[in-house]
DNA sequence: GCCGTTTTCGGCCCGACTGTTTTCAGTCG
């Protein structure tokens, strides 16, 4: 079983321990213990095999009882405790807590009350008028679990960063000019640039919250007004996609920032710190034990009542970042300023859009400093893939391009080479051992077995002429998982080997993701930040995969397209 | 069920909002 296969049972267990109504820390631990599986960057075969139940016990949130399922789920495949309670609550009811506004409580009681054990039998009973009777229910909720249950169909679940992104920027500019607006901010996932986000939240600092709540829900692209109050509200807009706004008086900004952007667990270890300090940390203010409050109207406040400095909203992840604020061995996180070049780029040589002079062109109006040009590979018939004959004629059009930037732009003549299925790679050394730069990329049979598919990666970083794994899982989000990759063996190669990974900046990959990016620069590994730019405009991914590095503790100094082109010169030779 | 140099037992965030109630339960973030 893969860690996401356990922590899907463990997410299963939580579910039905709370339909059954078991106590709610009991169902909490086994929802972080599958969240902690999810996040771990290690396989957690390999650490199994290695120490048995006592390794298992070292990861986060997993003690003698969870340590002891996983120990059977990965010996048997099974899990009788599993079985057991789904005599109890059949597993099918999981499915049911989809629905929005519909938990556990009531899930339990439609199962017990009427049998009711899929969405479609609760549509039918719901339209009957069957649960308005029951208590605790009527009218107005038996219409609200119809209108959740419609809303499924609509609704595609967590959405990659890129397709929110530029939307919560449109509206957030919005809201700035909405009247009474002194400040206004993203908060949740979206401001620590998670892959993938739910909705949009959003923290706005204003003297009279109710007026601009009036205003934001009556905003012309606002659907549905999924709730109203006097400090917080949700909407649907007519694209599908929700946002909560909540407003705070300005002099409480601060708290109200921090506190909406989370992550959960990161303001869970604050809200400790503050008690230790004989304080109680909400959304409002700093609670002292004599019942006054201590109000932050900036988030670098809140940190500093705590004794610590600011920490960056992509690495409040609780992944260890407040003890390393505590001892000041916060990473100096990489920034967009720090990138000097793109080193992945294609062009109508295959199947971008635009030449290489219109790419080096926009590349030297974004200031960069260097360029590689990376078509792909002859067995990519679909794209046009560059054969060696073919690549020397683009050697010419790269000379062509040099003359014309001159000394403002170093082009790179490289290659994005496909790794094939039997672990050779698309074009042969004499090929490759022309070009100035080769990145080796996974395209196709990604389906393979975890160790034929991780010896590809392997064999490509042992070849001396390849420089840079490209987009190393190939992962497609929301929906295409990477390939199943040894993730161990991988990072121990590209260390021994030189070879540097890329954090592919396009937001439907973002791959390295930004777990397996920090475990790269903890053993020395060297990253470049590229945006696979197939036109000009998508040079705006950078940004993207800048956040995905800093979500991974990463530095310029890990960056090697950060570094001054002629260290990355000598870098490339060696 | 997990966790811990103040604890191996007793905590585990807590307030807003909605819809049902007539003071509260369920859901959400």
């Amino acid at each position: 079983m893969t860690n996401k296969e356990l922590a899907d049972v463990f997410a299963l267990v939580a579910d039905l321990l709370e339909i059954r109504g078991e106590v709610i820390y009991k169902t909490l631990a086994y929802r972080k213990a599958s969240e902690s599986l999810t996040g771990l960057g290690r396989d957690v075969n390999d650490i199994w095999k290695q120490g048995g139940i006592k390794a298992l016990l070292e990861i986060p949130g997993v003690g003698k009882a969870i340590a002891e399922k996983i120990d059977e789920l990965l010996a048997t495949g099974q899990l009788q405790f599993l079985e057991k309670l789904k005599q109890d609550v059949p597993a099918e009811l999981a499915e049911l807590l989809q629905i929005p506004d519909l938990g556990p409580k009531k899930v339990g009681m439609f199962y017990k009350e009427l049998g009711v054990l899929s969405i479609a039998q609760l549509k039918e009973a719901a339209e009957a008028g069957k649960l308005r009777d029951l208590p605790g229910m009527g009218e107005k909720s038996e219409i609200k679990i119809l209108a959740g249950i419609e809303s499924l169909g609509r609704r595609s679940g967590r959405l990659p960063l890129g397709s929110v992104l530029p939307f919560a920027e449109e509206l957030l500019a919005v809201i700035h000019k909405l009247p009474g607006v002194k400040a206004a901010e993203m908060a949740g996932s979206l401001r620590r640039m998670r892959a993938t986000v739910g909705d949009i939240d959003l923290i706005v600092g204003a003297e009279q919250p109710e007026a601009v709540i009036a205003a934001f829900v009556a905003l012309p692209n606002v659907a549905r007004v999924l709730g109203q109050g006097t400090v917080k509200s949700s909407v649907e807009f007519h694209n599908g996609m929700r946002a909560q706004l909540w407003v705070h008086r300005p002099e409480r900004y601060g708290t109200a920032l921090q506190y909406a952007t989370g992550s959960k667990d990161h303001n869970v270890r604050l809200r400790e710190m503050a008690l230790d300090k004989g304080l109680s940390l909400s959304d409002q203010a700093f609670l002292k034990e004599d019942g006054s409050e201590l109000l932050c109207a900036t988030e670098e406040e809140v940190y500093a009542v705590l004794g610590l400095p600011y920490i960056s909203p992509e690495l409040r992840e609780d992944r260890g970042e407040v003890q390393a604020a505590l001892k000041g061995a916060l990473p100096k996180l990489v920034t967009t300023e720090d990138i000097q070049g793109d080193l992945h780029m294609h062009t109508t040589w295959s199947d971008g859009q635009m030449s290489i002079l219109q790419m080096a062109e926009a590349a030297r109006q974004r200031g960069y400093k260097v360029i590689a040009i990376t078509d792909h590979s002859p067995s990519l018939g679909l794209v046009n893939g560059l054969t060696p004959e073919r690549l020397q004629e683009q050697r010419k059009e790269i000379e062509k391009a040099r003359k014309k930037m001159g000394d403002s732009l170093l082009i790179l003549h490289g290659i994005e080479v496909d790794m094939r299925a039997d672990t050779t790679l698309d074009l042969p050394d004499e090929a490759l051992a022309e070009l100035d730069i080769v990145i080796a990329s996974l395209h196709i049979s990604m389906r393979q077995s975890r160790a034929q598919v991780t010896d590809r990666l392997l064999a490509a970083m042992h070849n001396p002429h390849v420089d840079i794994i490209g987009h190393p899982s190939n992962r497609n989000l929301p929906d295409r998982e990477g390939a199943d990759l040894d993730w161990d063996a991988v990072l121990k190669a590209a260390a021994e080997t030189g070879t540097a990974l890329e954090i592919n900046a396009n937001p439907r990959r973002l791959d390295l993701d930004d777990v397996q990016a920090r475990r790269a620069v903890e053993m020395g590994i060297k990253l470049a930040i590229n945006t696979d730019a197939h036109h000009s405009d998508h040079m705006d991914f950078l940004s993207y995969g800048v956040a995905t590095a800093r979500r991974g503790w990463v530095t310029a100094k890990d960056v090697i397209n950060a570094w001054d082109p002629k260290d990355l010169l000598a870098w490339l030779k060696s």
